[in-house]
DNA sequence: AATAAGTCTACCGTTTTTATCGTGAATTAA
DNA sequence: TTAATTCACGATAAAAACGGTAGACTTATT
């Protein structure tokens, strides 16, 4: 599960990155739009701004605005940056690699090994995507011509599902 | 992050699982072969045993088995039985489907597009790994062969990392 | 019986999550 | 220069999750 701390913030995100250039949004504003509580959102604006994917101007006018490509920001960045590190296990995370207190050999640990695997993979899916994508418009092609189906993204039936 | 609670379950598992037919462990010798705490590993193998993975036997010579044969448990059932739903959002898990308290439109929500698309790729991977591939010695070609490099296991360097 | 196991129900301390509050600092309009 | 507006920042707090402990009980074997 993501944190709701992440969905405000990508929400924040998205809702900055479709203003037209030059323009910005105050917290309450964002608050308003995301449904983000707005004295918690406080703090994670500051996060991001703080990060280095918003700007921010005081006093009237003012506001939160974005100041990075939508389409050089990843979610990966994105992730580990708003939650910290995401890898499965600390002796698989490399910004801040912690070996496992009960592990006596990282090189033949099992546990390491699949896992590692497993996050291989999902670190390249979500390298690959940005914050363009979460503003891009979803080509919903059989939704939009009525015809039956529509895009898949439910999971597949013979997995046991969750 | 996988819990503690998995990382000891999944020793368990692959314990319990390399042992010849027909035998078995108390808690304590499952105890000190992972390295677990006596009394939380009670919880984590009742757990395993309700669920069906183990077996017990009470009394002298008693303790746990593996019933399950480890090449048709998957990874995936196994993570979401032990910690519960594993799906990014609410929304997204079929077993315990919530609605997002926030969410106006399913099917028009880009958090709920973006994230299916991962939680489908990861789901894919972790069904189709097993408590088989825990067991198995892994095939480090270049390791045992003393040939610099090994296998694969780190994230890119092109990737912030982690 | 006595002993050796698993079973079950509580409970407990710490950390993380999800906020809220008060106050200060910068900017701008009047 | 004063007031209004807006972000900045640290403190605090409630609730949930996590990791673990304890005691009493049941079942089985010797």
């Amino acid at each position: 599960m993501i944190t709701q701390k992440t969905k405000y913030a990508l929400k924040s995100l998205m809702t900055l990155g479709a203003l037209e250039k030059g323009a910005a949004l105050t917290i309450e504003e964002v608050s308003q739009r995301t449904g983000a509580p707005k004295r918690f959102l406080e703090h994670i604006l500051l996060d991001l701004r703080k990060a280095g994917y918003l700007g921010a101007r005081r006093g009237r006018a003012g506001g939160y605005f974005l100041i990075r490509e939508p389409s050089k920001v990843s979610l990966g960045e994105l992730l580990q940056q708003i939650d910290g590190p995401i890898a499965p296990l600390p002796c698989l995370s490399r910004r801040s690699y912690r070996r496992c207190d009960d592990c006596d050999d990282e090189d033949t640990c099992q546990l390491r090994r699949v896992f590692g695997e497993i996050f291989w993979s999902y670190l390249l899916l979500i390298e690959s995507l940005t914050l363009q994508d979460l503003l891009r418009n979803p080509v919903v092609a059989g939704k939009a011509l009525g015809e039956p189906g529509g895009t898949r993204n439910a999971a597949p039936d013979e997995m046991a599902g969750e």
